[in-house]
DNA sequence: AGAAGTACTTGGCATGACCAAGTACTAAGC
DNA sequence: GCTTAGTACTTGGTCATGCCAAGTACTTCT
């Protein structure tokens, strides 16, 4: 039960969120997110990006371009499809019932109960 | 990927953190954990509950004595340990700081990028 | 004794974040 | 032309944990 393990715990999910969240700014490829996601450290890795935005395109909520680089191989530039969008917004409302949630019962203090 | 199974994910590790705030604010049983993290509407049934109580417990965290009950079989009153009060303190500040990255993410707008 | 209510336990399943390699393409150096 | 370095994307396996569905055990009431 250390605490490296539980933030992992804890990520599950929110990184979902998340990325949807960066994607429907406009198109973008997986390096580019990672960097924007660990600017804010929400710490993700190479491995864990990539299948997920694989999950997500399969389910139908993301969809992709192929872009030629100039230094490199050619990009996955994702963006959301309209299905995309509509389950970050009911998404948006489970995330901000989740926080309510758990401020309703963090915020009692001892006396309270 | 449903909307549901989402949820479920969200919940992960956050959980684990709501009930040791509950617990930290007094001696309390699992029932009556239930019917708090109910009213919070962090649903969750009893075969998630117990189990993770039962590894809290066997992390340190926790500590639990039985309690005769008028109306049934005994009951397992549980409260923090002084490790337990500790992780929760670290715990708190992992969940205020993954909200604070997930709010540095979701807070932009098309424009910012 | 039998039924109902309360409290706790247990075994198996699914999901997703992680780690660690591995593949593939481009450009630069020799 | 071959090797090296850099960038982008893939994949197989592991682990923790929330959930489901039964099951056990104790008490009270009829």
């Amino acid at each position: 039960m250390d605490l490296e393990n539980t933030q992992v715990q804890m990520r599950k999910g929110i990184l979902e969120y998340c990325v949807l969240h960066i994607i429907s700014r406009g198109e973008i490829y997986a390096s580019d997110m990672l960097d924007e996601l660990t600017a804010a450290k929400m710490i993700v890795v190479e491995g864990t990006l990539y299948p997920l935005l694989t999950r997500l395109k399969n389910a139908g909520l993301l969809e992709y371009k192929w872009v030629e680089s100039k230094s490199g191989p050619p990009r996955k530039y994702y963006k959301l499809t309209l299905e995309g969008s509509n389950f970050l917004e009911k998404l948006t409302e489970t995330w901000e019932g989740l926080i309510h949630s758990t401020e309703m019962i963090t915020s009692k203090s001892k006396a309270a109960s």
